[in-house]
DNA sequence: TGACGTCATTGAGATGCCTCAAAGTCGTAT
DNA sequence: ATACGACTTTGAGGCATCTCAATGACGTCA
């Protein structure tokens, strides 16, 4: 663990600077063209619990990355209920899927106290002219996120409840793995009621695994604390096409 | 109707004379701009039903453009069954999720005899770079897919089986409507099988459904042959976020 | 520190979809 | 024309998950 993940940082880091920089947008310029995407980041004060970014139908007008804390997606079913579509943690890029409309389609809420760094789309793109590679990053970061959201679509149409979980825990794993955290022990930013219905499960479904998960001694979980306990069965049970060759945790400490 | 939907084509048409163009990549592009497009595009003989356009794993090199005909693309769960991620029909692309990796995600199969443009993903990269109307539109085809793909997981983690099923009928009657055919009456190109295998429903939940449907005068269906007999009931069942404002069936002929 | 509201857990019963099984229909190729 | 295989339909029963209900734990703020 390199440092906690919720230090405080300032507010106002530079690209450059930041720790989150070989994750997030600046990996794909070099350090003297880093300064100019710099220059159009705009960092607003911290968004407190519950604040949104933006909501659903708002202009579309900027991308979002993370820096701090935690945002989760969100639209509303036609039954006006919340569907959440993306949880999202530091150094990844949210509001893209809003590119092609005039809105966003989704609401964007903080789930804890969270920093973020917006970048205007019409300067990301007049950026992107200059930089094939930037452009190229944006792409690949597109193409991503549609990977994933197949992965997710094949989660919710054949897996069970016990596999979905499984999935979530060790994908989350992974992605705090990434940002040099452990991934056998961290805090769930969401509720038990955000990732059942993230993962398309009633909230007493998701208690009930978590219960059955602790019993069989694949995790331990303390409210929003949860250490994972034996990872070779919580991957197998994921199924091992869920995490990427370079993401796989490792098993001991 | 402006023709049939699988009339013949000759297979070597120029972008510029397809009856697509105002659907597809083109649509980027002014006229004389379009003949480099067409001067990169590699047209391949007609595909036959069950031929693979690319497998899961084969080195990513092109995007495809379909010009007749259907397409899915499908990956292997962990058990080895297959789970189909996309329909494609003519003017849409597929292909673009396997860009930022080395190999394609998924494999492409034809559904029935198929025509298809392909688009060497450098040489549209090289094109990209010097006409950023093309790269805009491409950044707004990965940008719908990625909205499309979370309209395809709320139907998978919220709605029953007759909500899914009128939201993929409507959905194909849009698409068919968008291409200049009819959206009332249209024959599918996947069997029962592959349409529950797509929206997470067994074969036989799929037949029940179409069954029932039938008795309440929604549609009327014999084998692969659908005609939508009461589209503002099947559009209510389907729930009206399914739909962009611009792709609203008309109810009446 | 205590009280409140929110969130999590557990139990019991209901249900929608799946699985298995069998019969019926269609398309196709010989 | 016929026969075969593949696809579709229908029925019956089982099961995973949902719903409803109640209790328990936690965090927060006065």
């Amino acid at each position: 663990m390199t440092s906690k993940p919720n230090a405080r940082q300032p507010s106002h880091v530079a690209c450059r600077d930041c720790s989150l920089s070989s994750l997030c947008l600046p990996l794909a310029l070099s350090i003297k063209d880093i300064d100019q995407l710099d220059n159009i980041i705009k960092r607003g004060r911290p968004l407190k619990k519950g604040e949104h970014l933006f909501l659903e139908g708002d202009q579309f007008s900027s991308v979002f990355a993370v820096r701090s804390g935690a945002i989760k997606t969100y639209t509303a079913t036609n039954e006006g209920e919340e569907q959440i579509t993306g949880f999202y943690l530091p150094s990844e890029i949210l509001g893209l899927s809003g590119m092609d409309t005039d809105t966003y389609p989704v609401s964007a809420q903080a789930m804890e106290t969270t920093m973020i760094c917006e970048i205007p789309f019409e300067l990301l793109e007049m950026l992107s002219d200059q930089f094939p590679e930037l452009r190229r990053h944006l792409m690949r970061l597109m193409s991503k996120r549609i990977r994933e959201d197949q992965q997710m679509m094949m989660l919710l149409s054949k897996k069970n409840a016990d596999e979905r979980i499984a999935t979530f825990l060790i994908n989350l794993a992974s992605r705090f793995r990434r940002r040099g955290f452990s991934s056998q022990s961290f805090r769930l930013s969401m509720s038990r009621n955000e990732m059942g219905n993230y993962l398309g499960l009633a909230v007493e479904t998701v208690s009930r695994v978590f219960t059955r998960f602790q019993k069989n001694g694949l995790i331990s979980a303390v409210g929003k604390e949860v250490e994972i306990r034996n990872s070779v069965e919580l991957c197998a049970l994921a199924g091992g096409k869920t995490l990427d060759p370079n993401q796989i945790l490792v098993t001991s400490a």
